[in-house]
DNA sequence: GTTGACCTTAGAGTCAACTCTAAGCTTATA
DNA sequence: TATAAGCTTAGAGTTGACTCTAAGGTCAAC
């Protein structure tokens, strides 16, 4: 049994955040002290760390939600409700991998084109190209 | 001379848009009408366009506001002090990208180790991998 | 002369995921 | 026994970039 800042410990997260966790029901507590401590069991424990292997990888809040209560009620899950959230949250990374990979690409031919000195940006050819406007399509509704 | 909404249209921002860069002194307007409707000159829409355009390769606001003041005194600044904030904002975008690949692929491993099928989810390898916790490190204060 | 589209403002709301505060118990250490 | 560290709660604040609302004034067209 563990106290709210040994489980802060164990998982890297901290107190505060965990006590945000259960007012969203990701990590539950499984017992109190007379005192109104949480007291977290095995059990408790290893949902938390689930949350915090999830969130390490990048799922939101809301995907954790939904897998943990597949993992609570396996038998009434599918593969692939996990994969579909797998796979959506893969789509996600991807287009914003595209986006990032998008302007790291202007951001290097704009440094390329310009001297970095301690000339004046009279002629800064940043600005320039700033002011030209045909740098990037637009990332929309992004 | 440009109303709010016809530098809207030119821009691809919403007028709402336009009026919340202008209270944070990214968009100006040099002309009202007697009834206070804005009318954008042609040096207004430059600047709107320049502030579009840095919007559009991921520039924040902040970096948005001082590339603009380089940009309206280009005597008083270097080329430096341009590739400096270009150069800061390239850092943060290879950073993001470093952490999404990393979930990429984690996600890809995940994907590739489960079925993905009807059956159920009880011995479901992403769920199980998520249990067993040794996926991906920690992005720390990321 | 009346619709309806467009404009004005100040200010509130949204999103996600925390992060912190205040005021007050409880528990461990010296 | 006193003091410090740790725990409790409800609820407010943070960040960045919008996004929307309400209540009203203006303008072009029919």
């Amino acid at each position: 049994m563990l106290k709210i800042s040994e489980l802060a410990a164990k998982t890297g997260l901290t107190a505060h955040t965990i006590r945000f966790y259960e007012k969203h029901d990701l990590i539950r507590v499984s017992e109190r002290s007379e005192a109104g401590y949480r007291y977290y069991n095995e059990s408790d424990i290893r949902r938390a760390e689930f949350v915090k292997t999830a969130r390490n990888i990048g799922f939101s809040l809301e995907d954790i939600s939904q897998l943990l209560s597949i993992r609570v009620d396996k038998t009434s899950h599918s593969c692939q409700e996990v994969t579909d959230i797998t796979q959506h949250k893969l789509d996600e990374v991807n287009e914003k991998i595209s986006e990032l990979e998008s302007m790291q690409n202007t951001l290097q031919i704009l440094l390329k084109s310009c001297c970095g000195g301690p000339e004046k940006a009279t002629h800064c050819s940043i600005i320039e190209a700033l002011e030209a406007g045909a740098v990037v399509k637009d990332r929309g509704a992004a």
